[in-house]
DNA sequence: TGTACATCAGTGAACGCGCGTTCACTGATGTAC
DNA sequence: TGTACATCAGTGAACGCGCGTTCACTGATGTAC
């Protein structure tokens, strides 16, 4: 069978990349997972993805513009994944706090960004509605708890779930966190940690 | 009353600073708190300590070396901080953890490096003396628990209070946590939170 | 009290590097007719 | 089916910049005698 295929130069590659933007945004998990976002550089990225050090900018406007997409499409993998667990567990906050630190420890390069906001355009409207949804999973989880609580307490436990989470998920990736201590399994550990604030077995 | 003075060069300058390790470090804060670790350079630091470019090199071998001991400070004061806390206090963790938030934001740069071990020497002995020390205190809290845990849940329970306190200081830094939500002061939505793990009033 | 000398802090010129961004361009694609 | 043309993706040369590190040096200090 054959597939449609865009002609190419003779250097043996195409023009146009097809997907230019994803490729980079994928390129840019990897060199951010190896070097931090600090060593992130568009002319690295350029040629990860095999094209001219200027493609980048091309794309995105410039390096933080490029950031904005990551971490946006970071908020919106939270928010499916937290949207998936709520469902799948029916709506347990322990098991949605566990699926915080599972998409950390999974998509620590995008995790490492999205709270960086002096990485990345923060008033940009695609990031900010990502954002929203990503805290409003967070918001559902509490609320559907049995004894949910309302008001400020609602608030309170709110920021004390999302704390605990973030709080263990970074010192996971910072390496804090000693393996002979506290074993090698981030969600495992993080499961015993967190029921140690809600004891609500999903 | 007539201090002593070192020899001034014709510049008004002395060819000997005095104390220019406390001055980089000083300076170090203060370019940390403008723009975060990733934009330090020795070379603005040398500028902010009215001293030539090679100068900070000279002091700390390298970049790492001047954030080793950049991290190093931080560790020793969090560990200073906590123990004046837990004495004052009569033990409370709640207090405890207050006192780890407080530090974090009054020492966000040193809060800032502490936790990103790609950036110094990790292997350093004065290091990781220093954050045995703070880790120490952190147990300690733990240990003088009314109702102190022990073994496992003991280390779950340190884990779980580092956790939340880290957790939330790392949110408030980020700007994750809107004013209009949480309030302005640190400390007492820090108390709060922290409350809703550990319920016992110092 | 004076002299010689070792030690150490800080200098300044030089190096090579990778970076972000700009800009006129070219190759490929798709659409109107 | 064929032609003209607008649009868009990606190119490559050039710019100016700040950086970390090196190295032979110089100025200041302190110690031995």
């Amino acid at each position: 069978m054959l597939i449609a295929m865009s002609e190419e130069s003779a250097a043996g590659r195409p023009y146009h990349h097809g997907d230019l933007r994803r490729a980079l945004l994928s390129a840019a998990a990897t060199a951010i997972e190896e070097s931090g976002p600090a060593g992130l550089s568009l002319r690295d990225l350029a040629r990860r993805a095999g094209v001219s050090h200027a493609a980048p900018a091309h794309h995105f406007g410039d390096k933080a513009g490029l950031l904005t997409a990551f971490a946006t499409e970071g908020f919106e993998t939270l928010a499916d994944t937290l949207a998936r667990v709520r469902q799948e567990s029916g709506g347990s906050l322990l098991e949605l706090g566990v699926g915080y630190v599972t998409f950390a420890v999974r998509h620590r390069a995008h995790f490492e960004v999205m709270f960086r906001p002096e990485l990345f355009h923060r008033d940009d409207a695609g990031l900010a509605a990502a954002q929203q949804r990503a805290r409003a999973a967070l918001r559902a989880g509490v609320a559907g708890l049995p004894a949910a609580p309302v008001g400020p307490e609602a608030a309170r436990t709110e920021l004390a779930a999302w704390s605990i989470v973030h709080g263990f998920a970074t010192l996971w990736l910072g390496g804090a966190l000693r393996p002979d201590q506290v074993g090698d399994d981030p969600e495992a550990a993080a499961r015993l940690v967190i029921g140690r604030l809600f004891a609500s077995p999903g």
